[in-house]
DNA sequence: CCTTTACCTCAAGCCGGCTTGAAGTGGCAT
DNA sequence: ATGCCACTTCAAGCCGGCTTGAGGTAAAGG
């Protein structure tokens, strides 16, 4: 079985064979050659694509998840960097655990004025954390 | 003390005016009036302000958040539509549970096939979950 | 050998959520 | 009454992550 081309690692991972080449073009992957015109890549591929779908998972961008994953897959990491994001991530965890609470209680409860409860004005602040005064960090879609 | 304005909402949320202005022109909120061409805002504005960040922090569009409360906060909310988003947001949180554990295995262990660690294709797997071959949900920012 | 077809490159476009800039107007202090 | 300065509108721009389209080329099949 001879190296997959794009359209076979397209077919067989979903990423669209335009997205495969956007990603090449930014460096968070990387194919190992051309037949004829045709990129092909290397077994590794499918890896390194799902560590790339980690790092989206994990809300970062494309130019980090570069720098985090060599295109060949083998993390170049600074440690504490990499933790640093997973302590944001928790930070992000616990946003959208308040989040999921107050919007039950949203839903649960059709008083026009929500405002009166105290714990849900609680989970408000939480979730709400990062906007009204504070920092914006891209965490998101 | 009168109705504040758009500067001393700005300033008391951390919102932008040209954000709030924004906001007012996609109804995610409502200015009650003007002094001359400037806008005032009633007392719900922070409020209202405070439900937003909170739709944002739950991955919503402004859309989706104009749709779900009303430019004056009283929520015109599908019950069962929120509830949906309640349990979306709670898959969400399961892959970020999922991402946070295998970025700490990547972290605390520096071999280079992690992929041979079959706990950790697992919460690949998890967090990769609707990249490769499945849906496509906002989540992120 | 020739056609078809799937890939190639490069530039431009799209979406969401804002920000920025030019040009205008009105509130407030002197 | 006058001037400043903060607000106003409207259009355009920016960023990230892709997608789309025009125009080109080569590999595989008849």
């Amino acid at each position: 079985m001879r190296p997959p081309d794009i359209a076979e690692v397209a077919r067989h991972s979903g990423v669209p064979a335009s997205t495969l080449r956007y990603y090449e073009e930014k460096g968070v992957i990387e194919s190992i050659g051309r037949r004829g015109a045709r990129r092909i890549f290397g077994p590794g591929i499918y890896q390194q694509l799902a560590l790339v779908a980690l790092g989206q998972a994990g809300g970062f961008s494309l130019d980090e998840i570069a720098e985090m994953f060599a295109p060949d897959g083998r993390p170049r990491i600074e440690r504490a960097k990499v933790e640093a994001r997973a302590r944001e991530l928790e930070r992000t965890i616990r946003r959208l655990q308040a989040t999921r609470k107050a919007l039950l209680h949203v839903a649960a409860c059709p008083a026009p004025s929500h405002m009166e409860c105290p714990s849900f004005t609680r989970m408000l602040k939480i979730a709400a954390a990062g906007r009204l005064k504070s920092e914006r960090r891209s965490r998101g879609r």
